[in-house]
DNA sequence: CAAAATTCTTGGAGCGCTCCAAAAAATGGT
DNA sequence: ACCATTTTTTGGAGCGCTCCAAGAATTTTG
């Protein structure tokens, strides 16, 4: 790869006047810079190397995205709540000219990514990992936190997600729903694990707070209808695992309604029922969570916890942007009750 | 912003023993080590500054993405289509452990972002500009590029647009259809073009090779059936433009089957015709493009010419990670009859 | 036509790091 | 105690660039 240094050598000038050809190209003279150009173009060089600019000013002009958990970029471009924080993200990015890297790291090289990756500041996905927050801290870069707990010093943007999730058991109860099953998250990878009733360690308080926040208001909700949430069955699956639909259906079979954590696990249902026959919400009511465009499209549309994603990945991308003092921001929920609860039926199927 | 060369003042060591404790710690004598990570901690330094290492070794380790046309990241992510090709790039990111760089650049700082980008290389979207290809060439990094005729010196990677776009249009007259309309890609900002027969300036050729051909392949599927695609009405309409179903309806109330160029077309005049109570396929027939996972969960779910978009978001991804010799691949398409289209009635409405 | 003003070009310094050959320190063997 | 090994640490070189003060060339002015 020639450098500057080359193409000055071969045209006569030296390495400064080379930049200043591309750089600031008012400020040589036509001739001269002509000759420069050709002897650019002869050498084959393309412009100065950004990797020697960069050490100079130092500025990437990126920001970067980590995963949630312990998910690949891929997961997250698959799930519609990732894909629309992504897409929120990138609005912000793209009003302030910013390159959006979104930052690769499996479980054991994520401290590795944030040490290294090539950006002026990050958002990371929630996490239980305390030692992500503190190896991002450590960078002294400025990073936002999405939906975890990480104190006053440290941005973070998260979803009043227990006022959300007792909203979604109250519709339901109002309802006249009294048997529920709980689509809570697996944040391992592997088959979904059924939590019947009476079963030791059930997942509460697994250490993410946006499950366990959701699963609180649950709890909140089925106690204010005089019902245990020790008393409902909860199954953790992978976000878009096929499978859940069927477990849930196979495991829980006499519940009519069906709490879950994501539009896109409810989705996950609303096609299992279909395969199965089962009506919603003639059958069983399935209620979602996020709000994300696709739950409006879904047969039928999905009633659901709402909250803004796109406008939460923008605020994230600029906090970080603007480098301001920390916050903690707790963004509002809505429950947006559209076709897929109603009613629990006399009789179960 | 403490450097290795402070924290080795502050500990009584050199640089390169500092720069071993982070990188190779098994290297520096338990003892020194520690000393050298108290005053790192004690400096608040927290590793060394990729910036550096950057310079030295020269690789990025991200590739980077652009979007097509002149569009803006938030535009490719919020479309089916650019998802989807963008699931793909990320499902090969994750698996050679690379930074995705989706870069930004609006149509003036498209050269400058080629020229800049912190990447070993990128995907080109579409793009009708030729100077953006000679600039990446300039670049002199691996690259690719999407739907566009660049010539046999150039990775490049298409579908086969023409033949799709025949698919489409015999399964449409095989139907019994006669009064079509097309709804082609506006590919500058603004309201949908209507482009009725019989006036000047068609927008056949437009310069961006993905339009062209598939018109291309309209018009043949329509002479196969004796129709002439100078009699049907053209729409050039921004993609996910929600008023194009809007204007398609009104301006072509005659048409029993409508092409369009992309599923989120599609969708739009999907989403139009249940605002005015018009049946699909009853009424008219509506045709996607993609085959997004989108497509299929529509009501009804639509007819469309299918492609591999995650396969070719993937392979575009390993031909810049790979860097092999150039290559021009042509990936098939195959029409996926849906419940979007069915014979013409016999009244139009 | 020399001096002053202006325009253009130069090359040193330095960005923070890693590599590596060589020096220094520690260890081991006799 | 001494020399040969082995283990640790050192600091120069260099990655490619931009900035900038200073020097060179050119143009303007009196």
């Amino acid at each position: 790869m020639p450098t500057l240094a080359d193409v000055g050598k071969a045209a006569g000038v030296s390495r400064g006047t080379v930049s200043n050809v591309f750089n600031r190209p008012e400020l040589v003279r036509p001739e001269l810079r002509q000759r420069v150009e050709a002897a650019a173009r002869a050498l084959g060089f393309g412009g100065p190397d950004p990797k020697g600019r960069l050490l100079r000013d130092g500025k990437f002009n990126a920001i970067g995205f980590m995963p949630p958990g312990a998910y690949a970029i891929a997961e997250v471009m698959r799930s519609p709540y990732g894909r629309e924080l992504v897409l929120g993200v990138s609005l912000a990015c793209d009003e302030a000219g910013t390159t959006l890297s979104l930052v690769n790291g499996t479980d054991n090289t994520r401290f590795a990514s944030i040490r290294e990756a090539l950006v002026d500041g990050f958002i990371l996905g929630h996490s239980g990992d305390i030692g992500l927050i503190t190896s991002a801290q450590r960078r002294r870069l400025p990073f936002v936190i999405l939906e975890s707990d990480a104190g006053p010093d440290i941005n973070s943007i998260k979803i009043d997600g227990r006022r959300g999730a007792v909203a979604a058991v109250r519709h339901l109860t109002g309802l006249g729903h009294r048997h529920f099953a709980i689509l809570s998250i697996r944040r391992t990878p592997g088959p979904p694990i059924v939590h019947m009733p009476g079963q030791a360690k059930r997942p509460l308080l697994a250490g993410f707070s946006l499950d366990d926040e959701r699963l609180d208001g649950f709890k909140q909700g089925l106690a204010e209808a005089n019902l245990s949430i020790d008393d409902v069955p909860i199954i953790e699956t992978t976000p878009g695992d096929p499978s859940a639909g069927a477990v849930v259906f196979d495991s829980v079979p006499e519940a009519t309604a069906i709490l879950t954590m994501s539009d896109w696990q409810a989705i996950t249902i609303l096609d299992e029922a279909v395969c199965r026959g089962i009506e919603v919400p003639g059958h069983v009511s399935v209620i979602g969570f996020d709000g994300t465009a696709e739950s409006a499209r879904t047969t039928p549309p999905l009633t659901t916890v709402a909250q803004d994603v796109i406008g939460k990945g923008r605020l994230a991308a600029r906090m970080v942007l603007d480098n301001q003092p920390p916050r903690q921001v707790v963004l509002p929920v809505e429950l947006v009750v559209r076709a897929s609860t109603a009613a629990p039926r006399a009789k179960i199927r």
